[in-house]
DNA sequence: TCCGTTTATTGACACGGTGTCAATTTACAT
DNA sequence: ATGTAAATTGACACCGTGTCAATAAACGGA
């Protein structure tokens, strides 16, 4: 983890973010992405050891730009299960569209590349946390109709990226409704009542 | 089923079949394929214009050696709504396992592939077919709590493919659990009970 | 049986994209 | 002004797709 403060390295991944999000899944090319930053193709090289480390690094610094943290210790702050479940589906559902470009890419590299897959499911992992404090909260408060397994496999499908580009993209959902609906379905599952 | 005298064409859509099931999403190269099906790789070209079309032409040769048809009179058959959610849910849900390796396949490279795009959108709007259908029943059966519209969308992202991958890979799920949870959460977002 | 046609093989090649390398130039800090 | 780090340039190896031409094998009909 470099500590420079090579403004070269930022301009790399703006771009790449730029172009990944502008695009999303086909991955650009090296070379996309050197035009765009300004910077020779082998400039690339001298940041990233190759174009799958480039584009975790570019999620990483997604992470950061907006602070994860801070969206994950909003939802920690509710008090009830139900508040907290609302509050994570609300901060995670509004989280995807800002980082999928960037994800889609990383989801579809990790089906051919070991690295990619490894930081795509470490991802996954993290969000599942937030599935799983979420469900357990419901569970401390009686109201949770499911194994706490089950319950959180469930969420966690239910707040999957694809699920989010199936109904935002394909079914043309606003935002709002992709969220309302997601929360709605996630109360009947896991509790039962809406 | 695989006649001992099949065409080289059959031999080479059967050993493309067998890769792709055996490492789903991970696209074989051509030269893996002419030598799984004891083929040349220029044989392949003989008869597929290129590889996309090999893998659009595989998924077709499958939907006809499991007979897609059959499986969905079957749920047209049921009278009420309920059944035929039920029987549409059961059919699709158990489809999905036969398909995977080809499908998600062509799903990846629908990312890069206007080609494969289009065969992969033509065979899930063939899949909303049945969605849209069943939700129709249920309206015409009162248990409806949605607009059709928005409840198909629902039921298709219930019953996407990447919703079964997630479920039943990632979260190791039975076949059986899937079916009857995703049939359970489908009859609660639809109708409001189980 | 021979012949013509279709089908398959062989080996070569162009192309595009990744990753590597070496030589060189630019920028900058002191 | 000079030494070092950062960036550029141009070349190259490698891999996989798709194309091509020449040749060989399979096969059906008189």
């Amino acid at each position: 983890m470099s500590r420079e403060n090579s403004s070269t390295r930022e301009r790399i991944l703006n771009a790449a973010w730029k172009l990944l999000d502008s695009n999303p899944g086909t991955a650009a090319r090296m070379s996309d992405i050197a035009k765009a930053a300004g910077v020779s193709r082998q400039a690339l090289y001298l940041h990233f050891p190759n174009r799958t480390e480039l584009f975790i690094a570019t999620t990483r610094h997604q992470d950061e730009v907006f602070g994860v943290q801070n969206m994950l210790s909003a939802s920690r702050a509710a008090t009830s299960g139900e508040d907290r479940l609302a509050a994570f589906v609300t901060a995670w559902g509004n989280y995807i569209p800002k980082i999928f470009g960037v994800a889609k890419t990383l989801m579809i590299m990790s089906e051919t590349d070991a690295d990619a897959a490894g930081a795509w499911h470490e991802r996954m992992a993290d969000m599942r946390e937030g599935c799983a404090a979420a469900v357990a909260a419901l569970a401390r408060d009686g109201v949770l109709i499911k194994e706490q397994k089950d319950a959180t496999d469930l969420l966690w499908t239910l707040l999957s990226i694809t699920t989010w580009e199936q109904l935002t993209r394909l079914c043309d959902w606003s935002q709002d409704r992709y969220i309302n609906e997601i929360l709605r379905v996630a109360r009947l599952a896991l509790c039962g009542r809406a």
